[in-house]
This record gives structure tokens, C-alpha cells and sequence, in this order.
DNA sequence: TAGGATATGGGACTTTGGTCTAATAGGGGA
DNA sequence: TCCCCTATTAGACCAAAGTCCCATATCCTA
């Protein structure tokens, strides 16, 4: 597995601000890709690995905050940094809520804007990390029979497999065959591990 | 276990605004309780039940911004909604970041305090009811001794006694007794229950 | 209609975990 | 000095789980 290269997006119709944050991030060693509206950011292929947005809350046609909300939509995991140059309180607070890493005033010390940016990427990465972790189990969970299924969360609030048996009304023969196949589906190696994935999976209430 | 009822905290220096929020608040069957000053609510018993904090910004004295990052430090738990009617995107995004559940500013919409109070107590449940399971459990690792408290960070990685026993350089029967002990003392019923423990107090890496 | 996936079970066997009783040994506090 | 906690180990035994190999009965699809 490679380390993938994290890569910076900017996101601004203004030319000028673009060249100059692109000079700036850069300048620190981070790889930038910069759009003019966000309808083009839209338009590109969604990169595969940690990544940073840069947007700015006023534009032509989707705004900022539109932006973001297409991205949670499309789930697309980027960690966002807003720019502004005309913004409130009420669009500060919704980015936020929203799950934006920070909101920057124009004009922005460069420094705060840097330490977001690497502070952006930090969570993008343990947050792309927690994703496809998530979705392993749950693509595993998805290949278990409806049976299958059911031993699985019994099996993983602690039962005996003669409960278990008990509780569906068949043999603990049947249980046994079901449990192994579980594991092996799970890709579990013990009994602790399913436990873990069915914790990260919220099987439990 | 009976259901501790919720309170409404309110922290401002303005007497009118403090009567009318605690109209407002009361009006839809919640408990008050007001302050005129950040420190008067500092020196209060902490409440030992879901809370929610409506809290001014601007005030002489401790600020509301102060009073949020003393009760981080003091590691009391209550959910924040600003109010501000001077504030500026600066302090909107430092409250968010630290963690408050909203920031409005006045003059307010009536029905919008009332949601982000009804959100903050939620949040604050729910915050509350996964902070004292956090703190039972990492109350039970501190009652293991240093050997066994190996022996579970062995255990919940699906290891066998066996294998256990050869990682340490002793017996396997000592390995039994000390996992019968860490079982008990961590009031765990099954091995199951056991690593869930272990993936909430984060003891896997 | 043949074959695959699913669900169900039995028999026989091994490994593993849990329990009970009992014993030894060192460190530290009353 | 004596007792408690901690750590260590043994023997005996039972319960539980896992693993073979096997068989039957659906149901659905190619």
C-alpha cells in the first residue's frame, strides 16, 4: 500500500487569491489543484486519498456553503477550510456545523492559514482511514445469509451457542456451522475481533 | 436509576435578557436556573444531570468565551448555545471549535433557541451517558494489577492462553487465573463484552 | 432438470476455556 | 512478626467451541 500524496484543492473565482494561495501552500511542499467555481470542482474525478478543499463562501452560482452541501451529499470526504471576504456570523456557524475544519477571514494570516490546512489533512486522514474501515465490515456484514446474520449478533453480545440455539429454536449443531462460517466471512480471526468490528459497525443498540 | 431532570442554565449580565429567556425557556416545561455572571456559575455545584448552557459572549468579567475553555479545563460536561450581540466570526468559530452546539446572535428567533436548547440537552445526554461508561470502565482497568492488566490488553487482541503464556514467559494455568480475574473485576460476562470494553477505552492502538 | 446456495442436523473427536482445590514465594503494611 | 496482596503453578475435571465428514430439504437459477 502506498501512501497516497495529500493534495490541497482550491476553490475560488477569483484569479488573483488563487495564485497567491497556491504560491503560498506550495511553498510548504503540498501538492494544489485549483478550480474556479464549484461546479468545475464538482466536475472532476474525486480523489482518492487525503485531501483538503480551500473554498471560498462567496461565488458565482454555488456558493461555498452549497459547495459543502453537495459534498456531504455525495459523501465525498474532504476536509474543508473556508475563506471569506464578506461573511457572518450565521455562515461561519453553519460551515462549522457542517463539519469544516476552520472559517478564515480575508484577509488571513498566512501562517493560520497553513496550520488549517495541515490540521485539514490530519483529519482527513484519520477520517478517510475510519471510513474504509467502516465499510470493510460493513460489506463483509453484507455478504452474511439472513441466518448467518442473526448468529452474528448473538454471537457478539457474549451468548453460548446452546443460548443461542435455544433463543432461535434450532440445534447448537446448526449454530456451530453458522458461527464458523461467520467467522470466516468476517474475516475474524476471534471471537474478540468480531466483537471489535461489530463495536466500529454499531451492530449493538 | 431515576431520570435526572434536565436544567437550563443561563448566564448573562443583562437582567431583562435573563427574564426573558427564562420565559422563553420555561414556557416549554424546562427547569431554569440564571446567572449574572460567569464566575457566580463557576462557584455553583456542578450539576449532576443533563445540562444546557444559554451563554452571553460579551460580559465584564470572565467573557463567555472564558467561561467555556475554564469549564473544559474543569472537565464539566454541559452543552453550550451562544448568544452574542456583538460578536464577530472569530468568536463564532472558537465557541464551535470548542465545542458548542450553537451560536446565535440577537436579537434571536425564538423558536430557533428553543431548538438548539432541545439539541444541546440531547447531545449533552447523550455525552454524559458515554462519559461515565468511559469513566466506569477505566475505574475497573486501574483496579487490575499490572499483570493482569496485561494479560487483557493480550486477551482482547483474540490471542490464546496458550500463545498468552508463551508471549509472557509463564504457565498457562497462570494465565487462566489472571483472565478469571480480569473477567470478574472488569464485571465482563463474556469475552465479547470484554473487548467492547477495551475498544471504548481505546486500549488497542 | 441439474446444480448451487441456504438451512438444517448427526457423529466423533480435539482443543480450548473455566472452575475448584491447593500450594509456594515475595513485598509491604499494621 | 504476621497477614494480605500479588504472582506463580499443579492436578482434576467439565463445559464449550471448533473441526472433520456426512446427510437432508428447500429454493432459485441456468
Amino acid at each position: 500500500m502506498t501512501e497516497t500524496e495529500p493534495i490541497v484543492f482550491i476553490v475560488d473565482d477569483d484569479d488573483s487569491v488563487r495564485k497567491s494561495l497556491t504560491r503560498l501552500i506550495t511553498s510548504v511542499g503540498l501538492k494544489v489543484k485549483t478550480f474556479s467555481s464549484a461546479n468545475d470542482f464538482l466536475k472532476c474525478d474525486p480523489y482518492d486519498g487525503p485531501a483538503c478543499l480551500v473554498l471560498d463562501i462567496r461565488m458565482p452560482g454555488l456558493s461555498g456553503l452549497d459547495l459543502q452541501a453537495e459534498l456531504t451529499k455525495a459523501q465525498r470526504t474532504v476536509s474543508i477550510v473556508f475563506i471569506s471576504g464578506h461573511g457572518n456570523i450565521p455562515m461561519s456557524v453553519q460551515a462549522l456545523k457542517a463539519g469544516a475544519v476552520d472559517f478564515l477571514e480575508k484577509p488571513f494570516d498566512e501562517q493560520a492559514l497553513l496550520d488549517a490546512v495541515h490540521l485539514a489533512i490530519l483529519k482527513n486522514k484519520s477520517l478517510r482511514q475510519a471510513q474504509t474501515e467502516l465499510n470493510q465490515i460493513q460489506k463483509r456484514i453484507e455478504s452474511l445469509t439472513p441466518r448467518e446474520r442473526e448468529v452474528f449478533s448473538l454471537v457478539v453480545t457474549g451468548m453460548l451457542n446452546k443460548q443461542i440455539a435455544f433463543e432461535m429454536g434450532i440445534s447448537e449443531k446448526t449454530i456451530k456451522v453458522h458461527r464458523a462460517r461467520v467467522m470466516q466471512k468476517m474475516q475474524a480471526e476471534s471471537l474478540a475481533a468480531l466483537a471489535r468490528m461489530a463495536e466500529k459497525a454499531d451492530v449493538y443498540p
